[in-house]
DNA sequence: TGACTATATTATCATAAAGGAATCTAAATG
DNA sequence: CATTTAGATTCCTTTATGATAATATAGTCA
């Protein structure tokens, strides 16, 4: 029975034995980069943002982000084919809504990275203004 | 008490700290954007794999992962800048370890929700083609 | 049916990113 | 100090990606 996954992110002291990814086949290390191409565009993070709060249209999408609608078609596809976002065509509209909510524990990983090198960075500028008298 | 007291010192200017991504500002969803795109080249997910054993130099790394060697260090540039894994030099060589172990947290969560999709296809499929008798 | 609306798709352009060859730099060694 | 070696950097070419405008499609309603 394999391993259940961690719900939460916590800064976990985990244990690297048990990670896959190092034994992964380079078809399915291509697959797992591709998944995160679909995360390193900006204006695709900031659409599956206005998502959180619920389903919306594309013309709603379009306002709240101010993207162009060619535009946001688009990274509606590519997110939609990641499996990130799902498409519910209701009439002539089509609301799409968060379908792995995995988008956030991922975000948030990265997040708290980020803070961490930013402190530790703040750190040593603080460092070095110190050390810098004649400013 | 929030969640976690992540760091000791206030922090002074707004960070990335108590991360709801839904509310970051378009800068902080850069850099989160921007970490996503480090990960996003299978090369660069090898060559982190190819550290899971323990810190390399750069030779080893080329001879592991079959790359060329302006092409290794490019890589290793991003994922140290990223904070990814830091570089050691030591004499005439350089040797890389991993620095960010949520890196393989990451890849699971990204293996975990590709398996479920995956899987989700496999029935799909298995489905058309026991309705396809003419196969 | 024909006009209207919301969304998808296509074509095109500009920019970014990856790979490779060549070059540069710095440490070790004779 | 010249040479060798490991690694970084630069330059160039090719390919990939994102934005936009134009066009296509598919529901909806008069």
């Amino acid at each position: 029975m394999p391993r259940k996954a961690a719900t939460k992110n916590k800064p976990t002291t985990r244990n690297l034995d048990d990670c896959k990814v190092a034994q992964l086949s380079p078809e399915s290390l291509a697959m797992v980069a591709n998944f995160f191409k679909v995360l390193s565009e900006p204006n695709r993070l900031q659409i599956v943002c206005a998502l959180k709060s619920g389903p919306c249209n594309v013309t709603e999408i379009i306002e709240t982000t101010g993207l162009g609608q060619a535009n946001v078609s688009k990274h509606l596809k590519m997110l939609a084919q990641a499996g990130i976002v799902a498409r519910q065509p209701r009439g002539v509209a089509a609301y799409y809504e968060i379908s792995n909510h995995s988008f956030f524990q991922l975000c948030e990983i990265v997040c708290e990275t980020l803070s961490i090198q930013l402190n530790q960075q703040s750190k040593q500028i603080k460092e070095l203004v110190a050390a810098t008298p004649n400013l």
